[in-house]
DNA sequence: GCATGATCATGC
DNA sequence: GCATGATCATGC
């Protein structure tokens, strides 16, 4: 087709987004048959080349899906997909992104992945500032075209476009994203561009981007080479963002902070909690009304959310950023109480997966904690010492719990072993806290009689991965372990 | 006192 | 009914 008669404005943004809202309830079939009919008609394309077309995209179907995005872009918007680090729309400053959404169990929708924005050159991006940076040029203002994922579907080009519409992250999240975007760069500037991970940031993550696992890059103060990694919003922004801008609705999260105070969130939050150091629990429960003679177990919680302003326990940042709130109680002989439990694992998925994009590895590699510490005082009074932003560093991860994980894998793979005592206690193979500095493996579930199926077909109590208590209080800092009067 | 297995309790 | 966070019970 020529340039002069596309079917929009390239150089408005609001004509590029009215156009694409054509595209909603189209699969990405309709798309190249819709090309197909209108280059037949234009008699210079010949029906031979038609078909050449749509046997290369075949071809290339199974590359990934980054080719749904440039069927959009070749078949829909007439422009070969660049490679510079302008906007996909240049003239009007819009970048284009394909993406999935996925439909829960429970209704509900959510992203069903990150938002790739754009490589990070280890070598460059440390003189950049973010307002000028590669990426914000092509993150402020996007396109973001949905379609709904579907496992059932056998060919991807039978997925529908369900949602089209421009995006820019409003001010708030832009404060944010500024921090983040400072943590990637001075962990760069540190020589650690090595020990980089989702997890150390909130909205903006620097998330891993290799074509083999194998594949690593230079990067500029240490000599260790690096996994190649991409700037992304992170899944749980983009499903707050879906939820919150791309699908009318109304936003039923709470805010800790205005604003003016977005920056530094995570100094926000521990300041704020720092303030109430030394109480009680049941001073807290009385400063904020809580209900402290039945005491539920999630007591410390509530606790916590009320001191961030928080009514019920869903609050917007850590919604957007995957924070998760963990509260820690440390005993008078100053040891944690309990392990850290995660949600259970089926053992007949486990044994399909990799190391490298498990579903406990991607877990720990893509959520930040919040740690509220508790130490119990010589009363036995449980009292609040502060909390601390953690997520588990590379090393311990890719080396120990990579450890554990795989042994887990291998042991349920080969014939879980079960031996009872006379008691009828059960007791397995699975890796032991006594084996790794790190993580274990242990019973979560109901009962004895909350089952999973074994590959053999037996049926055995759920287990999940656990973080040694010792290993969490190693990572604790000081001023949460020791009263320091 | 700690490691290991087992289970409780709340909220959705 | 289940997931998740929290805790108990036992034996070495």
């Amino acid at each position: 087709m020529d340039k002069k008669s596309l079917k929009y404005d390239k150089t408005d943004p609001l004509s590029i987004e009215e156009y694409a809202q054509k595209l909603i309830g189209k699969t990405f079939n309709d798309v190249i048959e819709d090309y197909y009919i209108e280059e037949s008609m234009n008699s210079a394309a010949e029906p031979e080349s038609v078909y050449k077309i749509a046997n290369t995209i075949e071809k290339n179907s199974n590359k990934g899906k980054g080719n749904l995005g440039q069927i959009i872009e070749e078949h829909y918007f007439y422009y070969k997909p660049n490679i510079d680090s302008n906007p996909d729309f240049s003239e009007a400053g819009v970048e284009l992104k394909v993406t999935p959404y996925k439909i829960n169990k429970n209704g509900s929708k959510s992203a069903k992945e990150r938002l790739v924005i754009t490589m990070i050159d280890f070598m460059n991006v440390y003189k950049e500032e973010f307002d000028k940076s590669g990426l914000w040029n092509k993150a402020k203002l996007m396109l973001l075209i949905y379609y709904l994922y579907n496992q059932n579907l056998i060919s991807k080009f039978d997925y529908r476009i369900d949602y089209a519409k421009l995006f820019s992250p409003p001010k708030e999240d832009i404060e944010v994203m500024k921090h983040d975007f400072d943590v990637i760069i001075q962990k760069i500037k540190d020589g650690k561009a090595h020990e980089l991970s989702e997890g150390d940031t909130l909205y903006l993550g620097a998330c891993p981007k290799a074509s083999t696992s194998k594949d690593r890059r230079r990067q500029p103060f240490n000599y260790t080479p690096a996994k190649p990694r991409a700037f992304a919003f992170k899944n749980s922004y983009m499903t707050y963002v879906l939820n919150n801008y791309i699908i009318p609705g109304k936003n039923t999260y709470e805010n800790i902070v205005s604003k003016e105070e977005a920056y530094n969130l995570e100094e926000y939050v521990t300041n704020r909690i720092r303030r109430y150091k030394g109480k009680t629990v049941d001073e807290l429960c009385e400063l904020f009304e809580l209900d402290y003679v039945k005491k539920p177990k999630s007591i410390q919680s509530l606790i916590v959310y009320r001191i961030l302003g928080i009514k019920g326990n869903q609050a917007e940042e850590f919604v957007k950023a995957n924070v998760v709130v963990k509260t820690i109680r440390i005993t008078k002989t100053n040891k944690i109480k309990e392990n850290m439990s995660f949600p259970n694992f089926k053992f007949k998925e486990i044994i399909k997966e990799d190391w490298d994009d498990s579903e406990f590895g991607n877990y720990l590699r893509e959520t930040r904690f919040l740690f509220v510490v508790f130490k119990e005082n010589a009363n036995g009074e449980l009292v609040l010492m502060g909390s601390q932003f953690w997520n588990i560093p590379y090393d311990d991860l890719e080396n120990e719990v990579r450890l554990v994980w795989e042994k887990t894998k291998s042991v349920i793979e080969n014939e879980l072993e079960i031996k009872v005592n006379d008691k009828g206690i059960r007791f397995t193979n699975l890796p032991k806290q006594s084996e790794n500095r790190v993580s274990h493996v242990r019973p979560h579930a109901r009962n004895a009689a909350d089952t999973y199926e074994l590959p053999d077909g037996r049926l055995f109590t759920k287990q999940c991965f656990w973080l040694n208590n010792t290993y969490i209080y190693e990572q604790l800092k000081d001023e949460l372990k020791f009263d320091q009067n």
